[in-house]
Parts: structure tokens; C-alpha cells; sequence
DNA sequence: GACGCAATACTCCCAATGGAGTAATTTTCA
DNA sequence: TGAAAATTACTCCATTGGGAGTATTGCGTC
């Protein structure tokens, strides 16, 4: 149903699971206008593309295992602010919902949404809104969404350390592991916990599954 | 591709979110002789529909928002054990990939997997084949997955004591919350430890999240 | 009423974690 | 190239957690 007055819009997906982008491929295309440029199942892939070439809309999930949707949203927003990013992801937790939006994000779509749901959402950001996904929106307000929300910013270290506690590792372990000094990762430990603002490790890790910063 | 002279093979999917649905109907519709059946995005819903139906292959999520995929696969495999159960999920974790074979399941896919890579598994599980998706199996030994694996009793007490902890609530506070002695939190720590077999407690909060014996 | 089990509470001891600093070296990037 | 940030490593001290054991009370149930 393609309206010759119309150009096409161009779409790239970022997701780590073939079978999700798969999904999405058959939402795309039974868009109208809409085509499938690439996909990308890692984010450094999508980067380096993204440093030749462009696109109307990303699709980007928010957690990648080699990067957060996050800083990568970010970062493309500086680069190329007209191009239109949705964020995907499994999480309906205010705080990263807020975190994308605030980093530029044009919208958030919940990876259980309807595939008609994701074709609306797509058309309404192409027209300039700042959409969420149906169960979204019916959580959240979008105003006051717009709030300053503070996700703690890891350095690579970080979290690869904080991973490394999520999984039970205790600090010893973590040391051999990286060939460091325990003491090191004690260090770290202490950084993450000031980071998030507690004096918990368990806490620090639950606030770090919420916020997408593990895996 | 159809090959006349075999049947054809109906496959039904449960996965709680529509766009992994979506990718795994174009997976499906580009093997040989398969067939989707159904699909489902609750296990409620597949329950009763497996109550009056049947098929041949269930891609069957382990993490649904009303129930929990190991406990379904076991009870659909009580009713009609002829059913091949492919396990689809995010988590390469031993423990309940373990779990899941031992409920029954014929396999288990990370959703991390690629499509050629899904088909080759399903291909090989309608022979017969107990299949591991790739990177599951350069992981794990198919063997040695087959030693007993049993997921914890707790008490009530204990499932209660464990949640706290899990929140990130310390001995002291779990006492206090409780009208306890801090000793007595201590013992039933000492208790999840041993039935978890581990001496980390962030070990112990991801069986039971995995188990679904948390929240 | 005897038995099993859950829940309670304690002992001693040692290892691990958390709090608060200081500081050198290496990487990153403007 | 120079400044800022990240990574490394340490000190001292207090609190918490983990290992191993013992023991009492109370509640179902067979």
C-alpha cells in the first residue's frame, strides 16, 4: 500500500536477539513506507555503521551486551540529531524510561507491545511526538517523566565488576579473574556503592538490573 | 520446499512478548514442513488451550509473566509426553537449563541463537535428539546437564527471610522487621545457604529468582 | 503421646565486606 | 601536549557474613 508521494522511510534495528529483530522485520514491513536498511546485533557494529551512514528511524534496545542504549542514544543524538530513536526494552521501570527519554530518545517501546501498538508508535514519532508504548503510557505520565532522574554513570571497569558480584563472585575471585589485586576490586566495590548511593551490594545490584546495567 | 510424503509438523509458541513471536513465525514459516499452530503470550492461555489440543513442537518461554516455564513444561509433559518441548530463553545459567531437561523439555534454545541455528535444533529434536541451541552447548557438557538438580525447599519462614535479603534488607533489619533476634535471621541464612549449596548469598538470590521462589 | 519438623536462639571463630582516607600510574580526549 | 578521568593499590578500623555446632519450644499428625 505504498503512497508514490510519500518517500520511504529507512529503518535499522539494534537488538541482540535474532529472533526479536526477526519480529521487527515483519513489522516493518507491513508498515507502510517503512524499509529495513540493517540490523544490528551488537553495538559496536551499529556504531561503526552509523559512522558512514544514517537513517530515519533506530530501533534500539536498551541492553546490548556489549554497551548501554543508554550512552549509544546519546552519543548518535549528538552525532545525528534528526534521526529518530525508539528505545526497546523488556523494562517498565520509571527511572530508565526517563534516563532514554532525557538522552534524547523520541520514544519507548515495551518489547511486549502489540506489533499495531509499534507501527502507531512509529508513525506518531515520524510526525514529531515523543511516544510510549500503549502499556506505558498507561503507567506513566509523560510530563512527569520529564523530571531530572539520575542513573549512576559506570566506567567499563565498573561494570564489568558489578556484573562480576551479580553472579556471585566474591571479591577474590573477581581479582584472579582480572589478574588485579583484590584490594582493587575492593576499591571498585566501594565506588559502585557510592555510586548507587547505598551501603548494600545486594541493593546496588537490584538498582543495576532495574536501570539495565547488567549483562 | 514441502516434501509431499512427510506430514507436516505443527508447532505452537508461547513467549510473552509479541515481537519474539513474530521472529520466531518467520523462523518457523522458513522450515521445511513446520507449520504454527498457535501462539500464545501467557501461559494461562496455553494451558487451556493444551487441555483440549495438541502439537507436535512447543517453543515454550521459561519467564512468562503468570507462571513459570519449568513447572508447565513438566505438567504438559505429564499430559501428553509425546509433545516436544524446546525451552526458549535469555539465560544460559547450568542450573536451570538443568532444571528444564530434567522437567522434561527435548531442548533448550538462548533467544541469543540464530535462525538457521533454531531450525537445525528443531530438525534434530523431531529425531529424537535431546539439542542444546550452539552457544548453550560450547558451554555445557549435554552429560553432564543430565546429574540431578533439585530446586530447593524452603519453609515459609525461610522463602520470607530469603525476599528480605533480596531486597537488600541486613540481618539486623530483617530482625527487627520480624520481632526477632538477629541470631535467628543468622540461622536461617546459615539454612538458604546449605539448601542452595552455596556459601554466597547473591548465589542463592539468583537460584531462587531463576526458581521463581522469589516475590 | 511420640515423632518430625519449623522456628527460635545461642556459642566460638574466622573471612569478607563496608567506610574513609591517600596516592601512583595509565588512558582518554579536547 | 596537558588536564581530566579511570584504574590501580594501599592503610586502618568496624561491621557483617559464613561455618559448625548445640539446644529449646511449639505445632501438626499419625
Amino acid at each position: 500500500m505504498l503512497n508514490n508521494d510519500q518517500k520511504l522511510v529507512s529503518v535499522v534495528i539494534v537488538d541482540d536477539h535474532p529472533v526479536v529483530i526477526e519480529g521487527f522485520k515483519n513489522v516493518v514491513n507491513n508498515g507502510e513506507q517503512l524499509v529495513l536498511k540493517n540490523w544490528f546485533t551488537s553495538a559496536l557494529d551499529f556504531q561503526v555503521f552509523m559512522e558512514e551512514e544514517t537513517a530515519d528511524i533506530v530501533l534500539l534496545d536498551i541492553t546490548l551486551p556489549d554497551g548501554n542504549g543508554i550512552q549509544l542514544c546519546r552519543e548518535l543524538k549528538q552525532k545525528q540529531p534528526q534521526i529518530i530513536v525508539l528505545a526497546i526494552s523488556n523494562l517498565s521501570e520509571r527511572s530508565i524510561i526517563q534516563q532514554m527519554l532525557q538522552s534524547g530518545a523520541n520514544g519507548y517501546l515495551l518489547k511486549t507491545a502489540e506489533p499495531a501498538d509499534i507501527l502507531s508508535c512509529i508513525k506518531r514519532a515520524l510526525a514529531g511526538e515523543i511516544v510510549l508504548s500503549r502499556e506505558v503510557n498507561s503507567l506513566f505520565d509523560l510530563k512527569a517523566l520529564n523530571e531530572p532522574a539520575e542513573i549512576p554513570e559506570l566506567t567499563k571497569r565498573e561494570r564489568q565488576i558489578l556484573n562480576l558480584i551479580a553472579k556471585g563472585k566474591k571479591s577474590a575471585q573477581i581479582a584472579e579473574e582480572l589478574f588485579i589485586s583484590p584490594l582493587t576490586v575492593k576499591t571498585h566495590r566501594a565506588t559502585l556503592l557510592q555510586k548507587f548511593e547505598t551501603g548494600n551490594i545486594v541493593i546496588a545490584i537490584n538498582k543495576a538490573r532495574i536501570y539495565g546495567l547488567l549483562e
